[in-house]
DNA sequence: TTAACGCCTTTTTTT
DNA sequence: AAGGCGTTAA
C-alpha cells in the first residue's frame, strides 16, 4: 500500500482535503459524502508518505462506536502496518484516559469513579436533601442541566460572577459549589467534569509540552458538536493561543508549537446543542486557526436521488446554515414511502412485514426513533415475529438495574469508601435495613466526614445492642470483607461469578417474576462474559495501571470498574449476528444502511413537544435530516394516529416535517384501513354505517373520546375489521 | 422500623 | 411503564 492507493478511490475535493498542506483544514462535508472516509484516508496518507508516526496522530469522534469503525477502517487500508501509539477515541475518553494517568496532578483518588447521568442525578437529590432545599422548587433534574451546562463552558462555581439580586441564579450557585465540593471529598467525576478537569490539568506547563509534544496531528470529526471546553481542549492541544478568559489558561505560554489540526463536520448534522455543543465552533475555527483552509464536500455516495431530495427539501426550511446543497450520480431509486398508520402497534408490525419480505441482510436494516421508550413495542413485535435485532442505546447494558447492581458490590469490594455504591446495595437484595437505619449511618458519615462504610463500622461499635438491623449490618460488613478477601485472588469473571453466587440476588430479582428475573439474571451470565475478554481501551505504549501493590485480582477489577461507565456503547450482543440495529436518531449519526425507518414522525414526538421554539425546532429538523441521510436505498417514514403514552393512549398528529416535503416526493403506502381525526360524537355500538369505499358495515366498537373517536367497523364484504374515523361514515 | 401497596408524576436526545 | 412518595400492616 502506498500514497497513490489510497488516493486512487477518492474524488477531487476528498484528494484535496486529505492531501492538504495546510497547517489548519476544515472539511465542510454533508451527508454521505465521504467525510468520515476523508479523515482515514488523510490518516492513512500521512503515515504512508512518512509525514506522521503513529503515535503522534491524535483522532477524536464523538461515539465509541464510531472510533472503533475508524480504527478498523485504518487498520485495513495500512493492512498489517503498525498502529501503535495511535490515539483514536472519544473527548471523554482521552480525557479519562489523561485523569487516570495523572491523578495525582488532577487531585484526585487513584480509584476516583465516574459518575454516570443517572448516578448524578440521585446525587444531586441528595445534596437537596443534605441542604434541606425544596426538590418542588429547586428540581434537581434542572440543577443537573444547570451544573453540566457550566462545567461544558468551562465555568467553575468560583469563577461565576454572582450578580446578589439574582438570588436564584446565586442559590443556584451555591448548590453548584456544594456539588462540586461534594464531588471532591468524594473522589466522584461526572462526565462533564471528565473534560474540564482534563482540561485543568493540561494548564499545567509541564504536562502541556508534553502532549503538545506528542500529538502532532490532531483530527477532530463531527466538529459542529463539540463544545466550549472540548474546542478548548483541541486548540490547547494544538498550541494555538486561547481566547478564554485568563483564569483558565496558561499567560505565559511558552513556545507555540502549533501542530496540525483537520477538523470535519457538516453544519447540517449538528444535534447536540442541548449539551452545550456550538455549531459555530466551525466558523470560529477559521478565525483562531491561523491560516486555516477549508474545503467543502458535496457529492454523496450513499443515498439515491429520490431520498437525497427529499433531504434537501427538509434542510431547505432551516435558516440557520452555511448552506450546501447535495448531489449524486446515482439517479434512479425506490421512493420514499410514507406510512399512515392506525397505532403504534400497527406501525410495529407495519415495519416488521416489510423487513419479512426484505431479500438482503438483516443488518443492513435500521430502525430509528426519536425517543428511547420507542423502543419497547417495536422490540415486543420484533420478537413475536422471529426477528432478531439489537439496540443500542436505550436501556443500554450498564444502566440496567442487575448490572448496576454487581458493579455496586464491585465498586465497594474494591474501593470501600465509594458512597454511591454503598447506598446502592445497602438493601439489595432486602436485608431489613431501611431509610431510618440509613439516614444514621449517613449522619454520622456527615459528622465524622467519613465515608458511609466507615461510619457504618463506627455504629456497629457504638451502639452494642443486637438488635435485628444491627445483625443485618454486622453481615453485610462481613460480606463485603469476605469477598474482598476472596476476589484478589481470582480472574475478573470468577469474582463477578463469586458476587452472584453469594450475594442471593437471583433470588432477589427472581422476587419480581419468573420472567423478569430469568431475563435479569441472563445479563447477569452475560457480564460475567464480558469480563472474560475485557480488554481495557488504551493507548498501548502507555498503559495506566493501578498501583502495584494492589493484588492482580484487584488491579484487574480497578481497570474493568474505571472503563466501564464509559462503554456503555461497547454492546455485549454478538457483533457477528445478523440482526436489524434500533437506535435513536442520536446516535445514528454517522451510521448508514440499506433500508432504514424512521419511526413516530408525530407532532410532538417529533418535533418533540419540548423543542417546538423556532431555534430548537431546527435542530428536530437537523435530526430528521440526519435519520433520512442513513438510508442508502429504502427509507420508510411512519407515523400513527394514535400512540401510548405514559401507559395511556393519546391521539397524534402527522409531524409538521412532513408537510414540509412536497407531497410529490413520498408515496403514501396504500392500505385497506386508514385513519382521520373526527367529530365529537360517540357512536352507538352495532350501528350501522356506509362508507364511500368500502361499502356497508357496522360498528364493532369504538375507541377515545370527544374529537378523537375512531370506531372498529366490520363490513359485510371485506373480512377485515377496519379502524374508522368517524367523519368517513355514512350513518344509516 | 421496615416492607408492601396504591396513588401520583413524568425533560427526549448522550458522553 | 416506572420510579417516588405516603399510608398502612406487621
Amino acid at each position: 500500500m502506498d500514497a497513490s492507493d489510497i488516493l486512487h478511490s477518492l474524488n477531487q475535493a476528498q484528494e484535496a482535503a486529505v492531501t492538504t498542506q495546510s497547517h489548519h483544514a476544515l472539511v465542510l462535508a454533508g451527508a454521505g459524502t465521504g467525510k468520515t472516509r476523508v479523515l482515514t484516508q488523510r490518516i492513512c496518507w500521512l503515515i504512508t508518505t512518512g509525514q506522521a508516526q503513529p503515535h503522534q496522530i491524535f483522532a477524536v469522534t464523538f461515539t465509541n462506536k464510531a472510533a472503533a469503525e475508524m480504527r478498523h477502517r485504518i487498520e485495513t487500508t495500512l493492512n498489517g502496518r503498525n498502529m501503535k501509539g495511535m490515539w483514536i477515541g472519544t473527548f471523554h475518553g482521552i480525557s479519562h484516559w489523561l485523569l487516570r494517568q495523572h491523578w495525582e496532578l488532577a487531585e484526585l483518588p487513584e480509584t476516583f469513579q465516574i459518575l454516570d447521568q443517572e448516578e448524578q442525578l440521585r446525587w444531586i437529590k441528595q445534596l437537596l436533601k443534605k441542604l434541606k432545599l425544596d426538590d418542588k422548587i429547586w428540581l434537581p433534574a434542572q440543577l443537573q442541566t444547570f451544573i453540566n451546562h457550566q462545567k461544558e463552558q468551562g465555568l467553575r462555581a468560583q469563577a461565576l460572577e454572582v450578580s446578589s439580586d439574582d438570588r436564584w441564579l446565586t442559590r443556584k450557585l451555591a448548590i453548584y459549589a456544594e456539588y462540586e465540593a461534594d464531588c471532591k471529598s468524594r473522589g466522584m467525576v461526572d462526565f462533564a467534569e471528565l473534560l474540564l478537569r482534563a482540561y485543568e490539568i493540561l494548564q499545567q506547563t509541564q504536562l502541556q509540552q508534553h502532549y503538545q509534544h506528542r500529538f502532532r496531528y490532531l483530527l477532530v470529526d463531527e466538529f459542529q458538536d463539540t463544545n466550549v471546553i472540548q474546542y478548548e481542549l483541541i486548540r490547547l492541544l494544538s498550541g494555538v493561543s486561547s481566547n478564554l478568559p485568563s483564569s483558565l489558561t496558561d499567560p505565559k505560554d511558552p513556545r507555540s508549537p502549533d501542530n496540525y489540526t483537520f477538523a470535519v463536520g457538516d453544519d447540517d448534522q449538528s444535534i447536540y446543542s442541548w449539551r452545550g455543543a456550538k455549531v459555530a465552533n466551525l466558523e470560529q475555527y477559521l478565525r483562531d486557526f491561523p491560516n486555516s483552509q477549508s474545503y467543502r464536500l458535496e457529492q454523496n455516495y450513499r443515498s439515491t436521488q429520490p431520498i437525497l431530495t427529499v433531504a434537501n427539501e427538509l434542510i431547505a426550511h432551516n435558516q440557520q446554515r452555511l448552506g450546501k446543497t447535495l448531489w449524486t450520480q446515482s439517479v434512479n431509486g425506490s421512493p420514499v414511502f410514507l406510512y399512515d398508520a392506525n397505532d403504534d402497534k400497527d406501525e410495529a408490525n407495519f415495519i416488521a412485514e416489510k423487513i419479512s419480505a426484505w431479500p438482503g441482510r438483516l443488518q443492513d436494516i435500521a430502525i430509528l426513533y426519536r425517543t428511547t421508550a420507542q423502543s419497547r413495542l417495536l422490540e415486543e413485535t420484533l420478537r413475536q415475529k422471529k426477528l432478531s435485532y439489537r439496540v443500542y442505546g436505550g436501556a443500554r447494558f450498564y444502566e440496567r438495574a442487575e448490572i448496576r447492581d454487581i458493579l455496586a458490590y464491585l465498586r465497594l469490594i474494591a474501593h470501600s469508601e465509594d458512597d454511591a455504591a454503598f447506598e446502592r446495595i445497602i438493601n439489595t437484595p432486602r436485608r431489613s435495613i431501611g431509610e431510618r437505619t440509613l439516614e444514621k449511618i449517613r449522619s454520622l458519615a456527615r459528622h465524622h466526614q467519613v465515608s458511609l462504610w466507615q461510619a457504618t463500622q463506627k455504629f456497629l461499635r457504638q451502639e452494642d445492642n443486637q438488635s435485628k438491623t444491627q445483625k443485618s449490618l454486622h453481615n453485610f460488613t462481613q460480606l463485603i470483607k469476605q469477598l474482598e478477601q476472596e476476589c484478589s485472588t481470582l480472574h475478573l469473571d470468577q469474582q463477578i461469578q463469586k458476587v452472584l453466587d453469594t450475594t442471593k440476588l437471583k433470588e432477589h430479582y427472581d422476587k419480581e417474576g419468573v420472567e423478569e428475573g430469568q431475563k435479569r439474571w441472563e445479563n447477569c451470565a452475560e457480564l460475567v462474559n464480558a469480563a472474560r475478554d475485557f480488554q481495557p481501551l488504551l493507548i498501548e505504549d502507555l498503559a495506566p495501571q493501578f498501583s502495584s501493590q494492589d493484588s492482580a485480582g484487584k488491579a484487574a477489577l480497578l481497570n474493568f470498574l474505571a472503563y466501564t461507565n464509559l462503554e456503555s456503547d461497547t454492546s455485549r450482543s454478538d457483533p457477528n449476528a445478523d440482526s436489524i440495529q434500533l437506535m435513536t436518531l442520536h446516535s445514528a449519526k454517522g451510521l448508514e444502511f440499506s433500508m432504514v425507518f424512521i419511526c413516530g414522525l408525530e407532532q410532538n414526538l417529533f418535533p418533540h413537544a419540548n423543542s417546538l421554539q423556532e431555534e430548537k425546532l431546527e435542530e428536530e429538523r437537523r435530526l430528521f435530516y440526519v435519520g433520512i441521510t442513513r438510508a442508502r436505498q429504502i427509507l420508510y417514514l411512519c407515523h400513527c394516529g394514535r400512540r401510548r403514552n405514559y401507559g395511556r393512549y393519546e391521539p397524534a398528529y402527522p409531524s409538521r416535517f412532513l408537510q414540509e416535503i412536497p407531497s410529490a416526493l413520498l408515496e403514501p403506502i396504500k392500505f385497506t384501513f386508514k385513519t382521520h381525526y373526527l367529530r365529537p360524537y360517540l357512536p352507538k355500538l352495532g350501528q350501522p354505517v356506509k362508507h364511500p369505499q368500502f361499502g356497508k358495515g357496522t360498528v364493532l366498537d369504538h375507541e377515545g373520546t370527544g374529537e378523537y373517536t375512531r370506531l372498529l367497523v366490520q363490513f359485510a364484504e371485506g373480512q377485515k375489521w377496519l379502524m374508522f374515523a368517524y367523519t368517513d361514515l355514512e350513518l344509516l
